[in-house]
RNA sequence: GGGCCGGUAGCUCAGGUGGUAGAGCAUGUGCCUUUUAAGCACAGGGUCGCGGGUUCGAGUCCCGCCCGGCUCACCA
């Protein structure tokens, strides 16, 4: 038999032990007086002799170490990723909780009662007088010194994960915070939040290739929307002037530690205002995000200190300049220039040429948080040209440690303009470019009732997250990353092997 | 998809040049009523990712495949 086996089955066994002491092995509702992390904050620093009176104190949680010493033991229970250390004494809770005591296997989920003292190590422990079983493990725990350290069973069960590793509860529990620092700061702001389709008979908004689905009863094929953004303004043309919708996009592209297939965005729409606005409004939301999540605008990532107080700015022609490394630096009036473009990009047109460059050649450099504005009509379907060069538009990505964590733009509003950049799309899609934009007509109708001047933007969370998480990797801050599905796992034999004993 | 690295006990990891698979934690038994990576003694536990090949003999060398990580390409 093997060790694994062996395990599940001293542990199936057990349950019969704890039943023959009068314990349900899958216990009932607890009533706690206390959560652990509580305990230590609110007794963490009292001494011995503030403990007293007694604060008497019934909490539960998750069996993490258990040091066994005959008569008497220690143990600690860990609870929303804080431990408090417990002293069971046979004298103190008597035969049958101590029997108890005796068989928990670490993993089980216990509830206990008792009073709070320190030990004479000084830590604050609980002296426990009453035990109670809640729930059993059969399966065991992660080594306890080096917690859990293979990633692909750090990603395909999470849970484990969690457990054994309280810095990953912290970047979660970040993540929670960012979002709902956003979606506070709308709030306040006077923005509403809705939820558009997910699934799509046209996909638009972006430029990616699609996840394809099917409906039964319609008998259509559907996307999985690699954006909101047409949906969202349909909305801003119906009166809902300040929306914003924080949600999953799907891009059905390759893999990397900063992409995953499925990934979430905050989306959002202004009425009355343009990409100058929303330059003000995206350093007001990212410096107070990481105010939200850290503590402070000042970040550090890879090494490098991030400073989310403010955000540079350059055109896009000026970060080429800029941002240029080794020799060639190119002029303002050379970025400006057809034949310098082209000769410097394989791509067919001067504005592709120009964001080739720039993604080439700048991207990587940006680390500070900045704006990046002014970017060649051709890749920017559906932004307002700059009234002064037409050949640009009003549009701005954020960039920090690298990434680009958000993309904005004066919307387009006029339909007869709209209709020609679609048109654009459509040929540029004709000359082989995959991800070119699709012609949406209730799109350009709608825009033909009149969408008010507008601002959009779209920022990537969990980029962001990774940031102020100080995240490597994209799947540090996805809870289930997409993975290839793993072999047999067998569990289900298992158990009904062992369901006979 | 290409390149590089990895997969050995439930977990964390060792295993020059090919020669009967190891440690710590965890598990079992015994001792131990303020320990804390508790301690002491003994014991059990392995499809060395999978499949071929070379060889008297493969965890080790060769080929193919699977899974993962990093990286490049693609992308946000």
């Amino acid at each position: 038999m093997s060790l694994e086996d062996e395990l599940l089955k001293q542990r199936l066994c057990r349950i019969r032990e704890i039943e023959a002491l009068g314990f349900r092995p899958y216990g009932a509702r607890f009533e706690f007086t206390h959560e652990i992390p509580g305990i230590l904050a609110g007794y963490g620093s009292k001494t011995a002799e503030e403990l007293a009176p007694e604060v008497r104190v019934r909490i539960a949680g998750r069996l993490m170490t258990k040091r066994l010493m005959g008569k008497a033991g220690f143990a600690h229970l860990q609870q929303n990723g804080e431990r408090l250390q417990m002293y069971v004494k046979k004298d103190a809770v008597g035969e049958r909780d101590f029997q108890l005591f005796q068989l928990l296997d670490m993993g089980d989920i216990v509830g206990v009662e008792g009073y709070l003292f320190r030990t004479r190590t000084g830590e604050l422990s609980v002296h426990v007088e009453k035990l109670e079983f809640l729930s059993k493990t059969l399966l065991s725990m992660p080594e306890k010194f080096h917690g859990l350290e293979d990633v692909e069973i750090r990603y395909r069960q999470r849970y484990l994960d969690l457990i054994a590793n309280p810095e990953v509860r912290k970047v979660f529990v970040t993540r929670a915070r960012i979002i709902a620092s956003l979606r506070r700061q709308l709030e306040d702001r006077g923005f509403i939040e809705v939820e558009t389709p997910m699934m799509q008979p046209l996909y638009g908004g972006a430029a990616a290739r699609p996840f394809v689905t099917h409906h039964n009863t319609l008998d259509i094929d559907l996307y999985l929307r690699i954006a909101p953004e047409l949906y969202l303004k349909r909305l801003v043309v119906g009166g809902l002037e300040r929306v914003y919708e924080i949600n999953r996009n799907f891009r059905n592209e390759g893999l990397s530690t900063h992409h995953n297939p499925e990934f979430t965005m905050l989306e959002f729409y202004q009425a009355y205002t343009d990409y100058r606005g929303l330059m003000d409004l995206s350093a007001e939301l990212l410096a107070q995000a990481a105010v939200d999540a850290a503590g402070t605008t000042q970040i550090e990532y890879e090494g490098q200190k991030l400073d989310f107080g403010g955000l540079q700015r350059y055109s896009m022609r000026e970060a080429v300049v800029q941002f240029w490394q080794g020799d060639g630096r190119p002029s303002l009036e050379q970025v400006s220039d057809r034949g310098w473009l082209l000769h410097h990009s394989d791509k067919l047109t001067p504005g592709e040429a120009l964001t080739d460059i720039f993604e080439r050649r700048v991207e990587e450099q940006l680390i500070q948080p900045t704006l990046i504005y002014d970017y060649p009509v051709e890749t920017s379907p559906l932004s307002k040209n700059k009234p002064d060069d037409p050949a640009f538009v009003e549009r701005f990505e954020i960039y920090a440690a690298g990434m680009e964590i958000g993309n904005a733009y004066t919307e387009l509003n006029d339909p007869q303009e709209q209709r020609r950049r679609f048109e654009m799309q459509l040929s540029m899609r004709e000359r082989g470019n995959e991800e070119a934009h699709q012609m949406d007509e209730d799109y350009v109708r709608a825009l033909s009732y009149a969408m008010p001047p507008a601002g959009g933007e779209g920022i990537g969370i969990d980029r962001l997250t990774m940031i102020l998480t100080g995240s490597r990797s994209i799947r540090d801050v996805i809870l289930f990353p997409l993975l290839r599905p793993e072999g047999p796992i067998d569990m289900i034999n298992l158990l009904r092997e062992y369901d006979k004993l």
